[in-house]
DNA sequence: GTCTCCTAGATTATCAACAATCTTGTGGAC
DNA sequence: GTCCACAAGATTGTTGATAATCTAGGAGAC
């Protein structure tokens, strides 16, 4: 469902969201701090909704009862899911409302691609201009990263994951190329946790993390890149391989069986 | 300034707005086609405004003006600001309205960064999905350009580039890098004309298309991404120079001036 | 003369009512 | 029994009015 009632924007939820404090550069709206706008609340809410699956994908989302949940005006609602549908997460459909956008598992496919070559720019960007401070933050990031792996805490691996590329897209001072990452990791909730859980993923995983990070704190930008390619090659052909899997293990109830 | 009325929507405009019919899929709102609604033209008549210099960067965007001009409701102008917004080509400040989103000189070198790597994706997808049918007119749209430039025709040429660029994207089937290279496109009229200015840019330009051509009919995927980066490549470091250059020349209302 | 406070105008933000459209269910014809 | 037409309900689209906020300019104090 959906909690109502006010959001608290302090704290950005326990879950890993886009790269927190990010680069810089808020969203276009809101560039100064200011009290964030009950419409700004309400397409807050209802992203993080989506992203948390409180509201599942091809949902039909009604303004009465959304606007009713969050206890603001349906107008509210109304532009909080024009937003929402000019970033991808909804489906506009005139006369017709809104719906929670399905993504297939080949434009998840399509979007990982996509992440692959943003983040191998930015993995490029970091290694020319990390700080100092930066790159030792990173290798701590992975040092936690295999603590947890060997404990075996597979959620707090792809916790530390997110936050690894998070650290390093923060280093790479690329607004741009971060806001577009961002965005994609929004619409590919439904596939976050499923590769990781591919036996023997996990350590694969790591090692191509360590490639990335080496060739950060070396300055090495082309190794960078490379390496970062590589690792978002290896999620893509995980997914599209469980993918498979999944479908040969017959069963029709996977996504919304669109094939 | 901006011609009131309706707009046509059976012809693109003259100008070379994002790959037309691209791949496929509309934009998130009008899955069907149907008549646009009210609220559909406003929004794409302001984003062609903007694209086309109507209303220029920083020029504060009043509702009451614009829903006059375009004959619609106040509201209409304000969700269509609101997508304007939610896709960087315009900035809304709380209570203070909205301003036609100037984007600086780094700005624009990260977004053609952004561009480069993201054609580069669509340039090797095309060397792997193009049909022969679609080789044969990418490669039609080469010789077009080259004409064009033996008869020093530089603004066909330029049209011509846009072409062909158009035509990858198309023939590489990637809906994902489509749709974020088309809003990056949006971004960038400011300079799009400036870089085929540059003595002698045009024939090296010729020279780097060709390769990429080559690369895609030779279906070498490797061979098309390294080809498609170079250019862009290219493009992005002589927008740096010329950038600097007329920052030298002791210019500084440099800016808004289409130049 | 310069600064601060305050008022008037302009503009945006929000809301509630109305109109248009779609969806669903019922009844009748064949 | 099945199909089509139609009506009732539900939902979205649009508009205009009202409230909240900001901006600019002037009066007054020092």
């Amino acid at each position: 469902m959906l909690r109502a009632g006010k959001i608290d924007r302090g704290t950005p939820a326990a879950g890993d969201e886009q790269p927190p404090p990010a680069a810089g550069q808020q969203a276009t709206t809101t560039p100064r701090r200011r009290a964030a706008s009950s419409a700004d609340e309400a397409y807050e809410e209802l992203r993080q909704a989506i992203h948390r699956g409180d509201l599942m994908p091809n949902e039909r989302l009604i303004e009465v009862e959304l606007a009713s949940r969050l206890q603001v005006s349906r107008g509210v609602v109304r532009t909080a899911l024009v937003r929402l549908g000019q970033d991808g997460l909804v489906v506009l459909t005139p006369n017709r409302g809104a719906h929670v956008r399905l993504v297939s598992e080949e434009e998840a496919v399509e979007i990982l691609q996509v992440r692959a070559v943003l983040e191998a720019l930015t993995a490029r960007q970091a290694a020319s201009n990390a700080t100092a401070r930066e790159v030792t933050e990173i290798r701590a990031v992975l040092d936690r990263m295999a603590q947890r792996l060997d404990s075996d805490d597979l959620l707090g691996y792809s916790e530390g994951n997110a936050n690894l590329h998070a650290a390093i897209i923060a280093a790479a001072r690329h607004d741009t190329a971060a806001k577009l990452i961002a965005g994609l990791r929004g619409q590919l909730v439904r596939f976050q946790y499923r590769t990781i859980l591919v036996p023997g993923r996990a350590a694969q995983s790591l090692d191509e993390h360590a490639a990335i990070v080496e060739a950060i704190a070396a300055r090495d930008p082309d190794a960078a890149e490379v390496a970062m390619r590589r690792h978002l090659g290896h999620v893509e052909s995980t997914l599209a391989d469980t993918a498979t899997a999944i479908r040969h293990r017959a069963d029709p109830s996977d996504g919304t069986h669109p094939a």
